[in-house]
DNA sequence: GTCGCGTATTGACACTTGTCGATATAGAGG
DNA sequence: CCTCTATATCGACAAGTGTCAATACGCGAC
């Protein structure tokens, strides 16, 4: 496993050219493949959009359980692939934990997708 | 299932408001990470990256299987589920089957992650 | 310290997915 | 017709994924 492996994928993101531009290498393909498989599952998108929606694009784990309608285990592990995959940040205050969104993270995936 | 859901999926593509700007339907939600899912794997991104590179950004199903270095059957199946999706599209000529890029289909999901 | 609350981790399970070899299908050319 | 070639489908397998109940961890309050 190579070192920026190991990194948030979001924060390699851009690395390459756009997908439609030239032969997309199979390590890049491999990342880019890791990106969208964090972002391909009904439940996560959801987590994202009512983080993004939330005041200040932040929202605590409190109230991200009941709008899924899963188990509090369920929506903590999907918080976490997002968060290991660079589109989410965690920062914890006390008790709770903060999950907010990460700048330009969901941006620089679409722009790999975009022939433009 | 819902009689969109048997339609191709990029066909429906841009129906609901980007990810970051509302809070996403579950049923959009479902439809959306279908889309990504299609997407999210290495092999079937370097099969769109190659067919995209090619004349009129379409290729013939023999000058795929190479490339990508798996069995034929495998590739055939990729090229299905890309196909099923919406993002390629599949004419015979002959005994050779050849696949286009979906103008759009790309851009519509990518549009859909973007939040500017 | 102990208690209670919010969150994360573990273990287990059913389900899905990527892959291949073997086989089937379809078309072109004899 | 038969054969060859290109592609798709089938059946099976290992590996990965989403989910939950049970449990562990961390922090504030008492």
């Amino acid at each position: 496993m190579s070192i920026t492996s190991l990194l948030p994928i979001a924060s390699r993101g851009a690395c390459c050219a756009p997908l439609t531009r030239a032969t997309l290498a199979a390590a890049d393909a491999v990342d880019l493949a890791r990106s969208l498989k964090a972002l391909a599952d009904p439940t996560r998108l959801r987590l994202i959009s009512i983080v993004a929606a939330s005041e200040g694009q932040e929202a605590c784990a409190c109230d991200l359980t009941a709008p899924v309608g899963l188990s509090q285990p369920t929506v903590s592990h999907h918080l976490k692939v997002l968060t290991d995959a660079g589109f989410l940040s965690r920062t914890q205050r006390g008790n709770w934990a903060h999950f907010a969104l990460v700048p330009g993270a969901l941006d620089s995936v679409a722009r790999l997708l975009t022939s433009a």
